[in-house]
DNA sequence: CAAATTGCGTAATGTTATAACGTATGATAA
DNA sequence: TTATCATACGTTATAACATTACGCAATTTG
């Protein structure tokens, strides 16, 4: 055991890291086939090479997916899947994302599921709209 | 001006009220093209007739669009386009969808939105788990 | 009337995601 | 060692979701 800075900081295999390069490297979100057009030169040639280490890297907490995007984003934090609940604010202009995971947001959730009764078991919140420097600009 | 029901109570055109009836009947959200199948009969033939009156039914609220599954759902207020911002609480086993619209959802956001300095136009909350009878059962 | 707006129909295409095969490799237990 | 299990891999095909681009018709508005 090396080095140890993310996560459960699982062994990732060749794939698993080539995708999870690509997506630390990126500024913003990206979907799963500008990820494979990434790739090419690496070898990927078909959808299903960046599902199967999308699905094993979200698993491990080290990349988010965007639902209202249909994009995958690197997880900007140390220890996100210790709280497991991460607000995305995501601006529509320069396609930046703040990723919140903070008390405030584990506690509306938690006050959701309960008022509904519910039982949760994965969450969405997504927030869209013009950063501060984008609505300045 | 006859009826007065909902929301803004635009009129609508045949598509869209076509549209806005089989989600009206249905329990839970249906996909695009699940609404296609259904409106074969009436004589939709490609998914842009059922697209464009989405289009229109969510702009003026009847509709919410859930990002999550990539479906749609009537609404289930009255009013929810005056308050804006909604909550979906979706259990994955019968697929039963709670519409939560109260202060604590705006409040939540709008919290949310002044921390991180952003213009917001638009959210999506959604929470996927057991409701309390599928959990009991 | 002219122009603008809104909705419609159709065909083609683009984008996102999974199913269904079979193979290879490393760990582990008999 | 051999059997078996779990995990990852590669490939082809297909499913599922959504939009672009074109032209036409009806209605509203200046």
């Amino acid at each position: 055991m090396e080095h140890s800075h993310h996560h459960g900081d699982a062994e990732l295999s060749q794939n698993q890291q080539l995708v999870m390069d690509v997506l630390d490297r990126s500024t913003g979100a990206m979907s799963a086939y500008m990820i494979l057009d990434e790739l090419r030169d690496s070898g990927f040639r078909a959808p299903l090479q960046v599902y199967r280490a999308l699905e094993k890297l979200i698993a491990i907490g080290r990349v988010h997916r965007l639902e209202s995007l249909n994009a995958f984003i690197a997880c900007s934090h140390l220890s996100c899947e210790k709280i497991g609940v991460t607000a995305f604010v995501i601006c529509d202009r320069c396609e930046h994302v703040q990723e919140v995971c903070d008390d405030s947001v584990s506690q509306f959730l938690a006050d959701l599921a309960k008022k509904t009764k519910f039982q949760a078991s994965k969450s969405s919140i997504e927030l869209h709209g013009l950063c501060n420097a984008c609505e300045a600009g």
